[in-house]
Parts: C-alpha cells; sequence; structure tokens
DNA sequence: CGCAAAATTCAAAGCGCTTTGAGTTCGCTA
DNA sequence: TAGCGAACTCAAAGCGCTTTGAATTTTGCG
C-alpha cells in the first residue's frame, strides 16, 4: 500500500538520491525535477519512513521531557494544559516525545540518561526556580534545549521563552493604584518557582513608584488550587485592615479567592477588586465567573505550542527561530476591577 | 564510545546473528554461549539502536494515546497523574509516546491516522462512556489496544483495565447504610462518563438491599473540580430534607464538599459523613484533610503503569497478561464516617 | 566551436539491527 | 563406522532512508 523511497524514484525515473534531495530541499536539485517529485509525493501520498530517517540520519525526532512528579506539580491543571501545546505541534510534525518522570532528587540523574540515551534530540525545561541548577547541567550536556520560563540569577545565555511575569504584574498593580488602592494583597505560586518573584516584584516595582509599600502579610505563597486561593483570601479578610484590591497569580486561585469574598459577602468589583493571571485554561474562563475578571493574559498551549516549533525547527534546522522570548502578558480589563471603596 | 551490535560480535568472536538472539531470548542459542554475552554487555554497556531495531523489525516501540483536548478534561489533575503511571513504566522498557491532542470530533480521524502513520504499535484509550462507539473503532483498525475502564452496552470482548467501580461504591454505600444512614447524597462526574454510571449504580443497589431509594435531588453530576464539589453540597445542604452522609466520586470534588460543610458549621463524621473515591493524586491525601476522609481507594498512577505494562508486554510478545482485569478499590475507613445523627 | 565550470543526477555505501537459509559440530542409532 | 537428526552458529540479505564521490549534462565564454 504505502509507497517508499525506492519506489517512487522507479515511478519518477529518478535516483532515490535525486528525489530525497528533492524532498529535503537541497539546493542543487532542478526546480522543474523538484516540482515533478513533489507532485509524485501528492499522488502517491508518500511518507518517508521515520525509523529509517532515524537511522540514517542518527537523529530521534523526537523531544525528551522531565515529567516532574513533586507534590504538586505532576497533577497540577497547568502541566496538562502547555503538554497539550507542546504535543498539539510535535504531532504536527511527525516528531516523537519520550516522557520521563521523575523526582526531584533523582533529577539529574535522569537528564542525563535521557541526553546520553540518543533517544531524543532535544529537552525542554520548566518549572525554573532561581538560581536554577539545571541550566547549567544542561549546558553541559551538550544537547539542544529550551527553557520554559527563566530563572533567576543566573546568566541569561540560554533559550527561552518566557512571560514578563514582572511587567503584567507592574500593570496589573499599577491600574489598581490608579484607580485608588493603595492595600493590595497578592496571592502568588510557590514562593520558590521563578515566576512567582517575578510577579511580586513587579508588583513591589508599582507600589513603590508610588509611594506605597507592600504589607507581607498580604502576601502568599501556595500551590494554585483553588483551595488555596480560598485560604489565602480568607487569611487576607481576616486581617484588621483588609485588602481592597487582589492579585492572583492564578485563575485557579481566583476561584477559591471569589469563593472566601462571596461568602464575605463582598462585592467583586466594587467592595474588593481582583486581577488574576489567566494561562487561558478552556476549563476556567475568566469571563464566566459570576463577575467577569480582569486579567493578565497569556496562553501556556500557545507556549506549549511555540516551545515545540522551537525546538523541532532547531533539530531540523528549519527557520530561524530567536533564541530567547519574552511574551507581553495582556492585560485585560472586566468587571472585577473598580475604584477602590471610599472609608 | 558506545559500542554496537558489530563491535560486541566481535570482541566475543561470535557473529552477530548468535549474539542478537542470545539477546532477545531465541531458544537455540546454547546456555553458557548466552552468558558469556550477558557478561560481555553488562561490561560493555552495549545498549541496541533503537532506530535499527525499528527499521529492521517494523515495530515502532511506541504507543499512542489520543489526548482528549474537551474542556476539562486535558486540565484535569486525573489526567496528569495517569500519565506519569504510564510514561514511568513506558520509560523503563526505552519506549516512545506519541502523543495526539484531538478535539472529541475528530477523535476518529486522529486515532486512524495514528494507527495508519505505522509510528505506533498499541494504542491506549481512556474516558469511556457508555456505548463507546470508539472500541468498536479500535477493533477494526487491526491494531492493540488497551482501554482504561470500560464502556457499558458494549461486548465485552476488548482488552480493558479497570476499577470495580460498582462494587466499590455499593461497599460504601452499604457501610453508610449499615452505620444508620438513609438519605444518602451522590457528588458524582460527569454523567456521561461510565465510571460514574457504574458508581451511581453500585450506590443504588446497595440503597434497594436495603429497601431504600435514591432522591434524585441528591444526586450531582459535574467535571471533577473543587469548585463543583463544593457547589453541588452547598446545593444538597439546602435541600428541605438535607442528606445525612455524602459519597463522592473524587477526593478533588470531595475538598470543596468539605468546605462548603465547614462552611455551614457541620462536623463531618459526627453531623454527617463523608466517603470519597480516592485516586491516590499525590496532591491530595485523604488522610490529610481536616478530618481524615474514609475512601475507596485505587491508584490511578498504577493503572497507567500497569496498562503500559500490558501494552509493551504484548507488543513485545513477552510475558503473558490477562487481557481485561478489574481491580477491586479498597474501602479505607478513616474519620469522616459515623453514625446516622438521631433525629 | 571547444572546453572548463556549474548544475544536475546517479550508483553505491552505509546506519545497526533482525532474520533467513545454510552450514558445522556432536551424539547416537543402525 | 556410516548416517542422521538435533543443537548451534554463521554469512549475508535486507529494513528504507541519507550521503558521499563520481558521472553526466548544461551553460558560459574565449
Amino acid at each position: 500500500m504505502a509507497v517508499n523511497l525506492k519506489q517512487l524514484a522507479e515511478l519518477l525515473g529518478l535516483s532515490q538520491t535525486t528525489v530525497s534531495r528533492a524532498l529535503n530541499g537541497y539546493p542543487e536539485v532542478n526546480a522543474e525535477t523538484r516540482q515533478r517529485v513533489l507532485q509524485a509525493v501528492r499522488e502517491t501520498g508518500y511518507r518517508p519512513n521515520r525509523a529509517a530517517q532515524r537511522l540514517a540520519t542518527g537523529r530521534a525526532f523526537s523531544i525528551g521531557m522531565v515529567m516532574p512528579i513533586a507534590p504538586g506539580i505532576d497533577s497540577d491543571v497547568h502541566f496538562g494544559e502547555f503538554l497539550a501545546g507542546l504535543a498539539e505541534e510535535a504531532v504536527k510534525h511527525d516528531f516523537h516525545f519520550v516522557l520521563n518522570p521523575s523526582a526531584p532528587e533523582d533529577e539529574e540523574v535522569t537528564f542525563r540518561r535521557l541526553a546520553a540515551s540518543g533517544n531524543v534530540d532535544a529537552l525542554f525545561l520548566a518549572y525554573m526556580r532561581a538560581n536554577d541548577p539545571r541550566i547549567a547541567m544542561l549546558k553541559s550536556l551538550s544537547i539542544p534545549f529550551v527553557v520554559h520560563g527563566r530563572s533567576i540569577g543566573e546568566s541569561r545565555d540560554y533559550p527561552f521563552l518566557d512571560i514578563d511575569n514582572t511587567t503584567a504584574f507592574y500593570d496589573a498593580a499599577r491600574l489598581l493604584i490608579q484607580l485608588g488602592h493603595q492595600r493590595i494583597a497578592l496571592i502568588n505560586g510557590p514562593e520558590y518557582l521563578a515566576f512567582s518573584i517575578r510577579r511580586k516584584k513587579g508588583m513591589l516595582r508599582a507600589l513603590a513608584e508610588h509611594g506605597l509599600a507592600l504589607d507581607e502579610a498580604l502576601v502568599q505563597h501556595s500551590l494554585m488550587t483553588d483551595e488555596h486561593g480560598y485560604r489565602s483570601m480568607q487569611r487576607f479578610l481576616q486581617h484588621e485592615q483588609p485588602p481592597t484590591a487582589v492579585l492572583c497569580s492564578s485563575t485557579v486561585l481566583a476561584l477559591g479567592a471569589v469563593r472566601a469574598l462571596n461568602q464575605a459577602g463582598l462585592k467583586i468589583g466594587e467592595d474588593i477588586s481582583l486581577i488574576a493571571h489567566d494561562d487561558v485554561l478552556p476549563m476556567l474562563k475568566p469571563e464566566n465567573f459570576s463577575v467577569p475578571l480582569t486579567t493578565t493574559r497569556s496562553s501556556l498551549r500557545a507556549a506549549g505550542a511555540r516551545i515545540a516549533t522551537r525546538l523541532i525547527g532547531g533539530i531540523l534546522k528549519r527557520g530561524d527561530y530567536p533564541d530567547q522570548e519574552l511574551w507581553r502578558a495582556e492585560l485585560i480589563v472586566r468587571a472585577s476591577t473598580g475604584p477602590a471603596p471610599q472609608k
């Protein structure tokens, strides 16, 4: 049924060499010949055998990732979403995955084994921490990689895709300040993760620019679950001087936070303002909240797809991708933000 | 650095044929020779080149899965957990994954393409529904597959691994009845999923055996998120005659349910009893709830690992695995269950 | 028109493994 | 002791692609 190169070449009256070259974009093929080849491919439905390509080229056509199985990460909804983007793009290029679950303490070994196995052409890395030691390690492994996020304190000379978390939360905080809010709280992700650190920093910067300080009692760090959002918000509300506005690192956290607010009988957008970061989880749309949420938005799935594109592009040596990308999150104003209540 | 078959054979003074056979367990190799070969493998660290094996055997050494990107599934925490188990096992055998995200309406096409691509030796299927059409389709595709869960109404002649949901919830409900509960509620997963249907059925059976009926107002179906657990429980509590006990299809749902109960000032295990199904999510341990949860337990990760084992075993034609497995969930009693309160 | 250079195309040699078909060797039977 | 099957082992032929080095055809110019 399926034709192979040999048959295709025969059909065209060409050598395998020429057909192969035509398909792989080599310059020494006559333009007209190439068209004929492409046409024949269309007609026959020829698809190169990946196993043979792997053997002949030594490339694996697959990308590896160490799937963290630390508590609270593997089962994180954000992980699935990102993975979907990555996989979606990979499958388009007929790339495989090697998913390697690993406990944090075994990660280094896992990475080494993966890189040495010859089973992957590139690695992907996420959940960046400050001074993340994995970056230096990967550099030493001489295998291409792309990082989702950025470390802090490390030199910046590695390929990454990150969103500008600092600016996102700076923008969000500034908006709140402009609306008259002075006491702003933060429900953040885990304290050791780089994005959390940056978001807090962005918020601090906006406050500082307006002569405001951040009350550490109004900052909570936790896994980004609904449950934690709820608890954090409750804690804030019990404060003798509760915040009039809150920044949330995820719509998942916001879900819990909103519940705590409803329960306390507070009107969102009036009594208290809320801005959340929106990873565009299909399950949790900010516009569907009882009071539509003002958000800083950046699609996690799109990030996954983009990283796959860069990884694959790099392996195939096609296209020319920037080594470092910093996406700016959009600040989308909906109904959950309003002027600070008058005392 | 890495040795290949040829070098290994040379080293041993044997032919490649013999070495290959020794390694692949063929019977016509002298036992002593085989030992020598195995010893040499250990010394040299020889690892067969997968790309070459793929080409020579025509097998892909990889398993495919269609990753559902329906709202509420891809980002489901349960998905990540299951995947971790699957991947963990796959990586041990040096198997790849082909993850194919697909919207439900494209699933059939995706499966066909995947099966025809030659990139996978076997498929894996989950999120079973009643009368699931995918089963007939997969049978027609002539590619091995294993289903996680079971359909309902389909003939049973396909390979699956499922837990005995009916019995699990039968057991749980019976325990509650024995404790004197008469009004029992159910917070279930999505109505169209087979496991939800079976759990309800198990519960109904236990009730019926004791002459009790199920009040449909005490049944909620939803995605298994914290949020939905909370809402469902709230709804129950507003009922003119609230339940004295509740069955939950997931600890994630229970999380929300517990919050609603706390908020209502009800004492769990005293005013109201709660049993949840526990998928053993590392993030959410039933023993860590404020009141430790009585659960029906079955590890999702273990199920993933087992399915990978069976799939891989089938492909390699190693070992002999049952075609159909029904795991029994353990009913573990903790503090969230107690006698029904006296009126 | 003739020839070197440029543009194309090709035959053949791998890539590292599995597997077929053909030896060898050895122990026994006749 | 010849003959035969059982037990092992081997050489060689692929698997379907890429790539090297050479051959062939065109093109450009003097």
